[in-house]
DNA sequence: ATTAAAAACGAACGATCGTGCTTTTTTGAC
DNA sequence: GTCAAAAAAGCACGATCGTTCGTTTTTAAT
């Protein structure tokens, strides 16, 4: 891998850190390469523009969601417990101290519901097959050992709900323990088959 | 009153509108005072300070909120069918034309999660404020037609939750019918009295 | 070691940001 | 109608925004 592509990660990295505690809105070039004792343009040349910038953060985004949270559940046999696993690993990814602003994709998914851009295009993409997998997962989880009678779209939807709430729990009203009380809920949405 | 007063009111009404597709933080006030027809400093000298604009529009908010979610329900007498009147005006607020980028009070929870300051105070306390608002009148309709084996607190953040997921599935993946199924959830988590 | 390509830099651009000051216009009480 | 007070406008400021361009430094293949 070349020079190139390694600072531009490492650019990609700081940002994905800058804008989950001031947005990717509030991504700046310069305060981005002054975080990363870099010049301006220096920075500026390896994507050619803002948006550029915005759409590799929200990629490594993607990646980095799919690592951390989908693919280990995936090791988990299919069923009640793999899809319990997704969201443990998702809540336990909205509090990592890596993301020191909390989770990106729910801060990105609501600012941009209502600007008109590739950016939202991409973000509202991200949060579609999100809820895609979510209820792919519940689908076959009512296979083996989740109760038949749930819609899994609907369930998908609730899972959501229990997780943006947690979110602005944790990060708004500063209380470590909303995740513990979100897991509780969730162990509830899932109904086992009886 | 003062022309001052209503000029101001003008500016926060028209703050909020622009708000509500922007975010509080992407307010300008040139933007503002652009598309008002009015001068910079004109504007500006109303407030002193873009943060004390924002507090404006955050106490016109919380005061419009208030008015249209919250007032109505409550002349629907105690129990399960005034907690669901709050629901259905809430969701009918998400869904409003005066609103063209949707509720900002989900806007401004997220926006503000990780942005110390003086309007994530504020910000938190609404938050704060409607939360406690949903379990006392979950609490209060256990004394008489909801089921009491329900946890009011619990009860109140997931009622959060159906809210924000549909928040997004109707701003950012643009599914009208959104609200209905919300409600159509939010009638199986209000568990009547047996 | 040479050398062309890639990467980073420095300086500057026009635009816009929030904000201050001064002047002009408008208001409302007498 | 007068006149002080309030409101709005005009203008400019330093800072920062995204972006461009020409130069210098670093890389990597020969």
């Amino acid at each position: 891998m070349s020079k190139g592509s390694r600072t531009r990660d490492k650019i990609v990295e700081a940002a994905l850190r800058e804008a989950s505690l001031i947005g990717l809105e509030g991504l700046t070039i310069g305060g981005l390469s002054a975080s990363m004792a870099m010049s301006k343009s220096g920075l500026f040349a390896h994507f050619g523009s803002k948006e550029a910038l915005q759409q590799a953060v929200i990629d490594r985004l993607v990646g980095d969601f799919t690592e951390t949270v989908a693919a280990p559940a995936l090791e988990i046999p299919p069923g009640r417990a793999r899809l319990r696993a997704v969201m443990e690993n998702w809540i336990a990814w909205s509090a990592a101290p890596e993301r020191p602003g909390g989770c990106s994709m729910a801060a990105a998914a609501f600012e941009y519901d209502a600007k008109p851009g590739e950016i939202r295009d991409a973000v509202a993409k991200m949060f579609a097959d999100w809820r895609r997998f979510l209820a792919d997962c519940a689908r076959e989880a009512q296979r083996i050992d989740l109760d038949p009678a749930l819609d899994p779209e609907r369930l998908a939807s609730d899972l959501l709900g229990v997780y943006f709430s947690q979110h602005l729990e944790r990060w708004l009203l500063n209380e470590p323990d909303a995740g513990a009380r979100a897991l509780e809920r969730i162990d509830a949405l899932l109904i086992p088959k009886a």
